[in-house]
RNA sequence: GCCGAAGUGGCGGAAUGGCAGACGCGACGGUCUCAAACACCGUUGAGGGCAACCUCGUGCGAGUUCGAAUCUCGCCUUCGGCACCA
């Protein structure tokens, strides 16, 4: 059976055989050694002939947890970078890392390491990591916020805030262990909530410690006209600031036989419509009055109460869902607007930090007071009412803000629209100075104080006859001692190291103290931004020319899981640069985009302590650096995440094999395609030349919005299905025409910047078979769509009956209506469909993208 | 609990008012091989039918629309954040 064309084919098929095969290992150092020596990654911050793009992906915090998601997260956003400098842009992709922080602490107590050498030899694996993934870094601008010459500057910035009053100290709460001192919320456990070293139970402790007045700009917050966010970080941070507006109100404690009344009790209420409603009255458990206005035979029952609510946590304390707890103290208050007594009690749903901490209880239209008050047996008065509805009876808060709705049994205001009641109330009350409108956020200072050791040190000293007296800007920085007592007991650890901790007043020279609280790292994380720009500038945080020239920052990329506390902190600082006069700018970023995250195969948070995390550097040594940076943005749309899992990487690996192979070896016959070398039936040459054209000019159209997008997986998926069109194409008499190559040459652009090392391996080789001279192909432009290669003449159209598919037609592009609907009514299928009915009406849709029959429906 | 997001084949996902399941994984069948691996070709939502085709189908329940995975309302489940983890 064996003819002589059977044994040219195997003949041909050892020779394939013999093809050199992709081998990463042996191209991506090569490559990435090579872009190193161009310097193609390092930006000349003073080019202005370009437009400049500023590219800013969140620094990393170097937890030794080194795992796929850092890859996750920075593998696309260096493809962004690529694609920009593709399109001739001044691309600016800095790297730093954030490395002040409690693990580093946690892990010194833990294991007796000290924090900095397991910051410092964690950046270092991290560095090596970043390099082996191809990742375009200008690491010449980068910036360690534990080291000296960046701290300086948080030091410096927070006495600029403190001169400016933007910085301020009082006291505040703090989970408290008895041996370790201040607890993070990470190192309070178990619902009795005992602490993680020692098992003691956790207690609240006030100390002073330093805020920073963000809430001045509240409203400017609120504002993102000019910056492109996400629609849902938007709302959370909107929520998170939490603006209400209402009236501040004040009630007067009434006498009783121990204690003379008089004092003011304020509360803000968003409904001073109802205020003949309060039936009684609630304070947090932590007002400044509790303590004189508790009756003698409530004492011991209200102190208990209040020992209680400070080990219970903000979050238990908030949820609707449990039920209310409280006591009455023996005390009573009078109703401004009406002269009435009513009972005060402590209940730790009222939280001290938000409004005043006290609140007046409407239980007829709030549904936590509603609660409360059917627990306590409490009157519960209605006072607002749609018409028609005045008496029936309540069987819950009755909230709903419908027109309409008049006061009632609210004295000479009943019968007024609710609405104006309640500004006419206010009004009254304010004209007799026991109210007015006011405005209250949920936003709070930003309480900057920490008790560690492993942070910025403020730059402030106690002196015992200056008070608190500013550290002069020419001692900056203070220093952080390299070794403390870290894991000793009780208050922050710089209180251990008397070399640290005795100074003279710079006033007096008196003996004094520092300070011994360092900042949260979250001021690190405000400003690293403004840093890159000047890392090394000894003079200054940062240079106000190049500040101004390239910020704000174009493109911020980041998890979700910041949406409100790192990039609302960020934006908020900004704003206090601004007010100290440092920069013009009002905002950090121009546009924020949240990927989402990579969890463990257990579908948890990735992390050493629990397992199940993926190291890339195995997948490196198995299947090369392209593969796993393209496998990580084929898995799903960016901003999604999901948990972490290899099925499917050899997928991504076979797609890149098919790559190469069309790249070196076009003319090549795979065995087990019977159709292998021929061109498709019917197909002529020159209808195969049209056809590579249009695949090749559509597929870079739709690319080229993906990649804007950020839409990953499909851009990855469209490239899958033009490489699949050439492979179908491969060993034809198609591979020597010029729309062969063109569309080879584009396959390798479109992919450069997602897997920029085996595009650049077969760019070179074509190169050098061309005999021309070598250009990396991540300096090439990218390419142009040409319109006529991709506009069709015919279009399929599909055809419904009454929403329901029922067949297709193959029509010209230019097609009239009415022409169209002849063909598509003269359709077997159609007419079967139809069933003899006329039809009531024809649907053309969303420019003739589809006909949809409308007619009667038997019942 | 509150705020935000997501639920689509065996799996990751595509389609954001107009052909559900692109692309890929897995599985099954085949080519190549002494064999295996690699590579390549084909099939693959479920049910029915010899077939042409038909019916069902996007977490659950209602609704709007000529038409809903997509919009609206009410639930359920999972994930992120809740201010000292970063």
């Amino acid at each position: 059976m064996t003819t002589t064309s059977d044994r040219s084919d195997r003949a041909e098929r050892g020779a394939r055989a013999r093809i050199e095969r992709y081998d990463p290992a042996s191209i991506e150092p090569k490559w990435q050694a090579k872009w190193e020596e161009l310097g193609l990654h390092k930006t000349d911050l003073d080019d202005s002939t370009r437009p400049r793009y500023y590219l800013l992906t969140m620094y990393p915090y170097p937890s030794g947890d080194i795992h796929i998601g850092h890859w996750y997260i920075k593998t696309p956003t260096d493809a962004i970078a690529r694609f920009h400098r593709m399109h001739g842009e001044n691309v600016f992709f800095p790297i730093g890392f954030d490395a002040f922080g409690l693990p580093a602490e946690n892990a010194a107590i833990k294991n007796n390491i000290n924090p900095r050498d397991w910051t410092m030899s964690n950046i270092a694996n991290m560095r090596r990591q970043l390099r082996t993934m191809g990742a375009t870094f200008d690491w010449s601008a980068e910036v360690v916020t534990a080291d000296p010459s960046y701290y300086k500057w948080n030091q410096w910035l927070f006495l600029r805030f403190l001169e400016a009053g933007l910085a301020y100290r009082t006291k505040s709460a703090v989970d408290w262990c008895p041996n370790d001192g201040t607890l993070a919320r990470e190192q309070v456990e178990g619902v009795d909530r005992h602490c993680w070293r020692c098992g003691a139970r956790v207690e609240k402790r006030e100390l002073d410690q330093w805020y920073l007045r963000v809430t001045k700009y509240a409203d400017e917050l609120l504002d993102f006209s000019g910056i492109d966010f996400p629609e849902p970080i938007r709302t959370q941070q909107t929520n998170w600031i939490g603006r209400s507006e209402g009236g501040e109100i004040v009630f007067t404690t009434a006498p009783s036989d121990h204690h003379a009344g008089g004092e003011e009790l304020r509360v803000f209420t968003t409904r001073p419509d109802t205020l003949f409603g309060a039936t009684f009255m609630v304070l947090a458990p932590e007002h400044p009055l509790v303590e004189t206005l508790t009756a003698p035979d409530r004492r011991a029952e209200v102190k208990a109460y209040v020992a209680q609510a400070e080990r219970e946590t903000e979050i238990e304390r908030l949820s609707t869902d449990r039920e209310k707890t409280g006591v009455a103290i023996g005390a009573e208050a009078i109703n401004p607007v009406n002269g009435e007594r009513i009972p005060i009690f402590i209940a730790d749903y009222v939280l001290a930090g938000y409004g005043t901490g006290a609140i007046m209880a409407v239980p007829a239209h709030d549904e936590r007071d509603y609660a409360f008050a059917e627990k306590f047996g409490l009157e519960i008065r209605r006072v607002v009412a749609a018409p028609g509805e005045e008496d029936i009876a309540l069987d819950g808060a009755y909230i709903a803000h419908t027109a309409g709705e008049r006061l009632v049994n609210s004295g000479d205001y009943s019968g007024l629209p609710a609405d104006e009641g309640g500004r006419r109330i206010l009004a009254d009350l304010e004209a007799r100075g026991a109210g007015r409108a006011a405005v209250t956020y949920r936003l709070r200072d930003w309480l900057i104080s920490r008790q560690r050791y492993w942070g910025t040190p403020f730059p402030i000293i106690h002196c015992p006859t200056h008070g608190i007296v500013p550290v002069p800007d020419e001692d900056l920085p203070v220093l952080l001692p390299d070794t403390v007592d870290y894991a000793g007991s009780g208050v922050s650890p710089l209180t251990r190291d008397e070399a640290f901790l005795n100074v003279a007043c710079p006033i007096d020279g008196e003996p004094a103290k520092r300070e011994t609280d360092t900042m949260d790292t979250f001021i690190d994380s405000a400003w690293y931004w403004y840093r890159y720009l000047s890392p090394n500038k000894p003079d200054g945080p940062i240079d106000y020319d190049q500040v101004e020239t390239w910020t704000p920052v174009e493109q911020y990329t980041g998890g979700a899981e910041h949406a409100v506390m790192h990039l609302l902190y960020a934006r908020e600082f900004t704003k206090m640069m601004r007010d100290v006069g440092l920069i013009q700018q009002n905002e950090p970023w121009k546009k924020v985009f949240n990927q989402g995250q990579i969890l463990g195969m257990d579908g948890e948070r990735m992390s050493k302590s629990r397992g199940n995390t993926q190291d890339p550097d195995e997948l490196v040594a198995k299947y090369g650096a392209d593969t796993i940076r393209l496998f990580l943005m084929f898995m799903g749309p960016w901003d999604q995440g999901g948990p972490w899992s290899p099925t499917g990487i050899g997928g991504v690996h076979r797609f890149l094999n098919r790559v190469w192979t069309i790249g070196i070896d076009p003319t090549g016959l795979e065995p087990g395609d019977p159709e292998a070398g021929s061109l498709p039936a019917g197909q002529s040459e020159a209808d195969a030349r049209t056809a590579l054209r249009h695949a090749a000019h559509r597929t870079l159209q739709a690319v080229t919005v993906d990649y804007g997008n950020f839409h990953f997986n499909t851009m990855i998926a469209k490239l899958m299905e033009l490489a699949n069109v050439l492979m179908r194409y491969r060993g034809t008499s198609v591979t020597a025409t010029p729309e062969w190559d063109e569309a080879v040459r584009m396959l390798l652009l479109m992919l450069a910047p997602a897997a920029p090392h085996i595009t650049e391996e077969i760019w070179s080789r074509r190169l050098e078979a061309a005999s021309e001279p070598w250009a990396s192909i991540h300096t090439q432009r990218w390419p142009e769509v040409d319109p006529t290669a991709v506009a069709e003449d015919t279009r399929e159209v599909p055809i419904q009956v009454n929403g329901k598919l029922r067949d297709k037609v193959t029509v010209p592009v230019g097609i009239s209506e009415i022409e169209l609907e002849q063909i598509v009514l003269a359709r077997d299928k159609v007419r079967a469909a139809l069933g003899g009915k006329e039809p009531l009406k024809i649907i053309h849709a969303g420019g003739g993208r589809l006909v949809n029959i409308v007619v009667r429906q038997d019942a």
